[in-house]
DNA sequence: CGGAATCTTGAAAGTGTTCAAATCAAGTGG
DNA sequence: CCACTTGATTTGAACACTTTCAAGATTCCG
């Protein structure tokens, strides 16, 4: 049922803006169908991210090589997307890579494509003000969080906020997210053993 | 000179997207002309954000209590825009400080005011559409960086970045963006004095 | 079963904080 | 313009948090 893989995508839409269903048909006519295998690559780095990619089903992650190490700088889960968006943004390579971490269907469109339908369809504009304004304001929180808590305190907070994400991936990459060491958050384990 | 306040304003309107001078001055009209002393606060936690706030001239910062230790998140100068978006967005109250370290002058909107324009002045919601992306895409790399940096990294970075504001505020509050204290600050600069 | 990926352990080293005190700089009022 | 107070920066020692490295244990999957 090719709706199904678009109710999440619909359900997004609907949630914070007004489309007619004629607007909501257009829409959805312009995302298109990508299936991953696990271990499959979206994005590397050094290739331009032509598209703007919504997560339907499945699991994947962002990541980044830094020195010589690997860190997470996104997961996607259903109703999330998944990008390198300044490579998106400025057409510069990626530097970053995206990899699903389980088979996933993902609903992508093309920069192109959406840039003609802010002009066509209004109200995308305002919903996509209104998510990147969102967006922003996690990603401030988060970023204070990253300088004002301590390790054991961002994985308790991200036990309980993305308890879903903590049982779907190994936990050396909840480590890479964290910006802490696999051997390290082994132990943070270890030391609260009872709470876990 | 009135309009002068308002040039820093007007080229960041025009850098990013086309406005014809009848918008233009739709615009101009809406923000208010907000001076403050040095220490004077724009905002308190518990207080309801209900302004966006354009820096046209001066420096303030943005921070927040975290335990009983300051933490600053934004600096504002020329061009710049400071809030705690949070509370703007959801109107809730409060968490961060604004407050001037120099004499400032701002210009402000009010949030229903801002909503009236982007039906009357339809390019501004393209435009703002466009700031969150870029101001997403510098969180998120400023976060990459707070994790995967060490903190003479961050300095270092700072200092060459955001030269300008270096000179401007004490070395403390850069210690406090930087989420280190102000001794281990002092300590770094002092290792690598031939540097600096 | 066998191999690869993941998770755990422990010791040693590195990075950053805390606290208390000293120094330096910058207004402010007399 | 000096004396004084406050604000800002520096120092050093002890401590806490996190990483590194090397090894071992465990789990998963073909």
């Amino acid at each position: 049922m090719k709706s199904d893989l678009y109710t999440p995508l619909i359900e997004n839409l609907t949630a914070k803006a007004d489309f007619t269903s004629e607007q909501l048909a257009i829409i959805k006519e312009a995302f298109k169908i990508r299936k991953l295998a696990k271990k499959e690559y979206l994005l590397r780095p050094g290739q331009i991210s032509h598209h703007l990619y919504f997560v339907s089903s499945g699991c994947l992650r962002v990541y980044t090589l830094e020195d010589v190490r690997e860190i997470i700088t996104q997961f996607g889960i259903k109703g999330w997307c998944v990008n390198d968006l300044t490579s998106y943004l400025t057409l510069k390579p990626a530097t970053q890579f995206i990899q699903a971490i389980e088979p996933s269907v993902l609903l992508q469109i093309h920069r192109d494509t959406l840039e003609e339908l802010y002009d066509k369809v209004p109200p995308l504009e305002r919903f996509f003000r209104i998510k990147f304004q969102s967006a922003l304001t996690v990603m401030q929180e988060r970023h204070l969080k990253s300088i004002s808590q301590s390790a054991g305190e961002r994985y308790e907070q991200f036990r309980s906020q993305y308890r879903e994400i903590e049982q779907r991936v190994p936990q050396y990459m909840i480590a890479s997210y964290l910006g802490i060491t696999k051997e390290f958050l082994s132990y943070l384990r270890k030391s609260h053993r009872s709470i876990y």
